[in-house]
DNA sequence: GAATATGTTTAGTCTAATCTAAATAATTTT
DNA sequence: AAAATTATTTAGATTAGACTAAACATATTC
């Protein structure tokens, strides 16, 4: 059984090590965490001990088996709360990151799975996040940064990648959301800004912008 | 803002003050929360010093304005979800407890008064007990103890006084819940045991069951 | 490839919450 | 009311998780 701090470790170690290539760096998880390097050494070893990180001083942690299943069960109960709170507590997208963060740490397999069977198993989260299922299986669509969209072919934003409130907001404020259908009328070659069809407006987004949101094509 | 471990003692405080006069003992807090009398005195000095408490060496405790305040939102919390795990979640009222001890400890007002709102201001959970309302202001209707109920007058179930998983599943195995209707048929003078009608059956209950389910005559 | 910069670990300290054992206060019994 | 029992507090130790500062390893730059 882990404490609260461990499972905030393991769920860290987890999506670095999406991004990164399996293996995590020392200060990457620091600033993750909010912690000094000092201290993410210290549970490193700690996770090692439990046989749920490989860990060699100096080059940084891998995830086991084991250490990927107790991430996956973290970032299982996390989706699901979010996709309640938004579904059913009138949430938006960009509040329910911090509740979430309480939440995932609740223990009980039956309270978990009741939400799931009470939200209908779902499989994405508000934020297009895929949602592992009870066998901590997820299957994601394949999908594309809007930067990779070809000119005047029609997609939906299925997902982005930054998830900050800040972020969120901009985009309700555009009334971009999950789901809305988005099509590239025109690439700026000199700044790479775009302007886009999105629902029924059109309007214009900076490339960093689209760089952040995930399309279907 | 309150540790976890701070937000137990408030509560343990609060329940042990309803029954005595106000003013609780260390040793009846470190059993109802499972640590040494030596802890629970640390304890009582830290929240002494928070305003929550008055403390005073060897004559217990007893909660500040502000304290009753604080253990009200944590019970405010713990009912909800309760309320919340059996309505929706398909949990059985023995087993919510346990759970809802967790979720007491999540802190998002916003959280707190959407779920009240989606469970539609629930009066009291799934044992009888009154749930503060956002203002932190409950009223537990007039009810007695099933042993003072007089011979052929019909009451209501309205809450248990013992919450063990044990009493609680010993009552679903009778078809004893909240609602039922009971009448008393007949009292053995030589035990104290009663003949009862409950809903549609008649059974013996012992004088120490009766002593633990609550009536609205 | 030596010098410098950056990243990581070690050693030692701190805090919150617990504990044990001993000391002290309050209560009950005789 | 003295003795015995029970309850409470103090003193000192322990653990998890964090920290700082110094030492050490790796990576980068010239």
């Amino acid at each position: 059984m882990q404490t609260l701090s461990t499972e905030d470790y393991l769920k860290a170690i987890y999506h670095a090590s999406q991004s990164a290539n399996g293996t995590v760096a020392t200060t990457s998880i620091a600033n993750k965490i909010g912690a000094k390097p000092s201290s993410v050494t210290d549970m490193f070893k700690k996770l090692s001990e439990q046989k749920l990180v490989k860990y060699q001083k100096y080059q940084g942690v891998s995830l086991t088996n084991e250490g990927v299943k107790t991430a996956l069960r973290i970032v299982r109960k996390h989706r699901l709360w979010e996709s309640f709170l938004v579904s059913h507590l009138n949430f938006n997208w960009d509040e329910v990151h911090q509740v979430a963060e309480q939440l995932e740490h609740i223990q009980s397999e039956k309270l978990t799975n009741e939400l799931e069977r009470f939200l209908d198993y779902p499989t994405h989260d508000p934020h297009g996040d895929p949602i592992p299922n009870r066998a901590l299986f997820m299957k994601s669509y394949n999908k594309i940064l809007l930067t990779e969209l070809p000119l005047n072919k029609e997609g939906v934003c299925v997902g982005v990648k930054d998830n900050s409130p800040d972020f969120l907001r901009y985009l309700d404020r555009r009334q971009i959301g999950i789901g809305t259908p988005i099509l590239i009328l025109h690439r700026e070659d000199f700044d790479q800004s775009l302007h886009i069809q999105a629902g029924n407006s059109t309007l214009m987004i900076t490339q960093k912008t689209a760089e952040n949101i995930y399309i279907k094509p």
